[in-house]
DNA sequence: GCAATTAGTTGACTCAGGCAACTGATTGCG
DNA sequence: CGCAATCAGTTGCCTGAGTCAACTAATTGC
């Protein structure tokens, strides 16, 4: 269960930007259109050929009070109407040129609306707002998410954020103390000290400035290269996220001309040992310890990277469990 | 400026916001009050004996519409009116224990209607949708945050952020490259490992969960005492944190019985050397050099604790400037 | 001391939007 | 195959949320 205080705070939320959504309808005040018949027009223009249906239940809208709406439009001409081959009930709703041009000055209106709101922001509050907004949507919608995920290299403060990511998911997920904290750190600064561009890697995964994983790559003893600080946030998991990383490390290593893939775990890891059998590693050494404050058992793996791209070969193989 | 793609992101949110706000407002469609009026309920409530016109203000109402809103509660007997002793065209309003009976459930099925809007989310979701609403609130309005920063000691994952933050925000303002990010990763990492808690200490200042500033107290040479890794995020800029910060750090080097209190800066930092100078430290020594990628100047300032709290004594009486 | 402004009220009006009954097409199931 | 249940869309009917403007009474500014 979760706080009275937390509760509170989304409704102090959502009272706060219930207001300030009002002011941004309130600009359509002067047009002859109403906030909802606007809607309907964007919703139509950017999903051509929906039914009624489904944009009633797009824009949670009463069926009579829609229909009539369209009739409206319809009659201005700014709306065609096309029965269904499919099902002769249903018309697929399209806009004419005719909507479009009345839909464009109300497009530029809003954008205009939206523009003064983030003008008094600074760039900095600018950015943390548009990183919270797709926070927030994130939260209640991950799969839409999942397709805007972006890899890219590490730039500044990704280290900071991929040490303090492995701090607090690990001390809450597993009760590991700052040791680890502090090791994760040491590992990235010597990442950023020590860096082979051609032969080393860090990946970072995002969603409209918001980092949701990462993975490294770096070169080990004997032309083995070792793939390292694997992590994905808990809000992102289950999107694939964990194979994408681990996969293009993968093929990073194999293009960079290393001959072995090793990593180091712990056998309490259970998703990230998943991802790894999934990539072909195979389980080479396993050895119980005292670590972090707890009694753990850290784990060796390795994938070989020659010979005709046999470890794809056994992913495709093995069985999906 | 910023970009139609910034705002096509906020119109996106704002889109979804609406319809999810919608749906929680459906909620109250078998009481026999409207949504409008729970809402006038509920600041009459929070705000005893606002007046009409700051109530319409609030809420962005029409002043007839409330006015007949008013009426209608007060006819049901929910609801005091006594005029104003200052201006006798005011009135204030209040709650009578009657109305605040008809209010009590209505808040309640509010809160369970956000309940059953969290409910599916998962703990890591939840705690990042309430740092996120913060954030939107925080960069709107960033002064009712300001009451709501709490200080407090560090946890698993701080040193990570103030790496980041260190890192991303240098290299934003001033151009440091990743040599900075790496150097205050190897200073968080030392102080974690060689933390003596009774002579240092490191304070985040959060508010609702989301790190806005943090300040170390280390231990240095021949009794003095270090301050280190002052920031204060950007959107929380203006807020007195800075000064909060400093003051904490030097109420605590004062009172673990450090005699001096010295810092290293850079010439550039202009708004933390006024918060230095500002609590009486003093620039003792500068010097140029290159680094970060930049050539700097940097400064060595200093605090005496001793001797009967002239430090702040000297703070005081500074000018304001 | 007078004009302009402000707090609150009231009458008149409209139109957004909910509800239910209806048509015609489709689907599911025995 | 045939019939009942369901679904897409339409229409009539209605209410009450919310707007607008005119008005009173008190206050402020110059």
């Amino acid at each position: 269960m979760f706080s009275r205080e937390q509760i509170e705070q989304v409704r102090a939320f959502n009272r706060d930007y219930t207001r300030r959504l009002g002011l941004l309808s309130r600009g359509l005040l002067d047009s002859p259109w109403s906030l909802t018949q606007v809607r309907v027009l964007y919703e139509i223009a950017h999903r051509p050929d929906v039914t009624a249906a489904e944009l009633a239940d797009a824009l949670a809208l009463d069926r009579g009070y829609l229909s009539r709406i369209l009739r409206g439009f319809a009659a201005k001409r700014l709306l065609a109407r096309s029965a269904s081959s499919a099902d002769a009930r249903r018309q697929h709703l399209r806009l004419t040129p005719l909507g479009q041009r009345v839909l464009a000055p109300l497009e530029r209106r809003a954008q205009q609306q939206v523009r003064t709101l983030l003008a008094p922001l600074d760039s900095a509050r600018r950015e943390t707002l548009l990183a919270a907004m797709s926070s927030i949507r994130l939260a209640f919608d991950p799969q839409t998410t999942a397709s805007e995920l972006v890899l890219r290299g590490h730039r500044p403060g990704d280290m900071g954020w991929v040490v303090e990511r492995h701090g607090a998911l690990y001390a809450a997920e597993y009760g590991w103390n700052e040791a680890f904290e502090a090791l994760v750190a040491g590992i990235t600064a010597e990442f950023i000290s020590k860096l082979d561009p051609a032969r080393e890697r860090c990946w970072i995964a995002e969603a409209h400035g918001r980092r949701l994983g990462c993975v490294f790559l770096v070169a080990g003893e004997g032309g083995a290269a070792r793939l390292r600080l694997l992590l994905v946030e808990p809000e992102a998991r289950g999107l694939g996220l964990g194979r994408r990383l681990v996969r293009e490390c993968v093929g990073f290593a194999r293009a960079a001309g290393y001959r072995r893939l090793v990593l180091w775990t712990h056998a309490n890891l259970a998703a990230a040992r998943h991802l790894y059998q999934e990539a072909g590693f195979e389980l080479t050494s396993s050895e119980p310890r005292h670590s972090f404050g707890k009694d753990v058992v850290s784990e060796t793996w390795e994938l070989g990277l020659r010979g005709s791209r046999s470890a794809t070969r056994r992913r495709r193989d093995a069985p999906e469990r």
